[in-house]
DNA sequence: CCCAATATGCTAGACTACTAACAATCCTGG
DNA sequence: CCAGGATTGTTAGTAGTCTAGCATATTGGG
């Protein structure tokens, strides 16, 4: 279905820019959606999943600062999430020696469990949201986004690039 | 830069799908954080300048639940952005003679100046976030977006699907 | 060596989004 | 006609995101 039959608009787009933008944030949020459905099984969040699947793929010892930076997101966002968590047990913020003002956060056995079960689930929900899609055709849609990030990036102020990439 | 190097990856990606995935909601992020600063400056929000914007093309006679469709939002979100603006003076409840159950929303006159004067500038940052890419570029961007909607379309529950397209 | 600049994590306040539930109001099929 | 089923808008509660500001720590330049 068009974006503009999804949309309910009365006229085709003029602009093939903006409807181009439109149809990024569009998928992006249709995308997030079928996510969230599936996490929920699992008692997950789309925000608490990627947290778990960074970890799981950090060398260890991880602060939540660069956690942060890893999933564009700011420092009092991840304290939030970490907090629901570790109140499941699913994470462990732990002191670092040497170093008072910061603290690793690991996964605990029993996260490492559930990202282990979730993620190829969530993997082939992704190869199913791509099935149409060639790996040529993957190729230049991502070619496509990286040259329009790279654009969207300039235009950016420095304080918000600081935390945006 | 790559998606690789901007979310601090260590090993390149192994699955395409998954970069092209991450791709999407990265550049939407992207795209979303820059229209934030931009809508900052005359003190709206993202959500806010949505409806500003859905009422500018509406044919005079939205109700809420209608406004909610088209921004692909549900009924609640809908109830809480108009009470921002109302608030603002920028949009207005009106009774429906023969329905009390349902409200037209209407745009002030101060809510009319605000997006057109806003607007320009917005699609001015369209154009530069997408001056990369031809008008074919464009188009086969689209297309591709379309059809990964279509295939997660399908993969959503009959429930979300009611709210989601 | 010490003080200023930086970095880190947390809290508080504002928004948006969702779900679930509710009352009020249509609407429709028998 | 009218009773049961939709629809509409609102509220309450949960979650996530952001900004701003704060205290604590670390680091670097003079």
């Amino acid at each position: 279905m068009s974006l503009q039959e999804e949309l309910g608009l009365q006229e085709p787009f003029k602009d093939i820019r903006h409807e181009a933008v439109l149809s990024i944030v569009r998928t992006a949020n249709l995308l997030s959606t079928t996510a969230t459905q599936l996490f929920r099984q699992y008692d997950l969040t789309e925000a608490q999943f990627n947290v778990l699947f960074s970890l799981k793929f950090a060398p260890g010892t991880v602060t939540q600062a660069e956690l942060g930076k890893r999933l564009v997101v700011t420092r009092a966002s991840i304290t939030s999430v970490l907090d629901k968590l570790e109140a499941k047990d699913l994470v462990r913020r732990t002191d670092v020696p040497g170093n008072r003002r910061i603290h690793h956060v690991e996964l605990t056995d029993a996260g490492t469990e559930l990202i282990e079960c979730v993620e190829p689930v969530y993997r082939d929900e992704v190869h199913l949201a791509l099935k149409d899609l060639s790996d040529g055709e993957c190729a230049t849609l991502i070619d496509f986004l990286e040259k329009s990030r790279e654009r969207v990036g300039q235009m950016l102020s420095p304080e918000a690039k600081q935390r945006a990439i």
